[in-house]
DNA sequence: CGTTTGACTACGC
DNA sequence: CGCGTAGCCAAAC
């Protein structure tokens, strides 16, 4: 019997779907999401580690290319909090475009503070529901209680 | 069909 | 900390 090979349409359709489920006014990291994903398609894991978070950008970069917008792309980001499209290209100002419009907020390095607005995952249900894993949560361990929102008006 | 490129990251300077 | 690099796989050329 012939080893299946990968199946990247498959996976970038899991990826697809863990994206539509991350909240307004937050982001996720491509290594987090990639890491909510079994190391299927008999890949070592180690190599899913390390890579897989490259996979995930080409399961954005296909989001353009289908054009679906019930995928919000925009709230995938690199693990510095930064834009990862190339900084003079159009879907890179589209992109910070849409979160801002989420009162998502950029430092002056154009830094989105992970600790303030990254996701925690979907809800446990969901990812077990899914086959998947809970991604690490990309906030520290908040103080006490969840510091209530705070919409910067300017 | 061989090359090049990249929406990543961890790590070493 | 910022910057450069290695490592690896699919797609796009």
């Amino acid at each position: 019997m012939i080893l299946e090979l990968p199946d990247p349409a498959g996976f970038y359709e899991t990826v697809w779907e863990i994206v539509r489920q991350i909240p307004q006014s937050q982001v996720a990291t491509y290594g987090q999401i990639a890491g909510m994903i079994p190391p299927l398609h008999g890949i070592a894991a180690a190599d899913y580690d390390r890579f897989g978070a490259r996979w995930v950008g080409d399961a954005m970069n296909a989001v353009s290319r289908i054009d679906d917008e019930t995928i919000p792309w925009h709230r995938v980001v690199n693990s510095k909090g930064g834009i990862s499209l190339p900084e003079e290209s159009k879907g890179a100002a589209l992109q910070r475009a849409r979160l801002r419009h989420e009162n998502v907020t950029f430092d002056k390095k154009e830094r989105i503070d992970l600790n303030q607005f990254g996701w925690n995952g979907p809800d446990p249900l969901w990812v077990e529901a899914h086959g998947l894993f809970m991604p690490k949560s990309l906030r520290n361990a908040p103080p006490e209680a969840d510091a209530p929102q705070q919409l910067s008006l300017f």
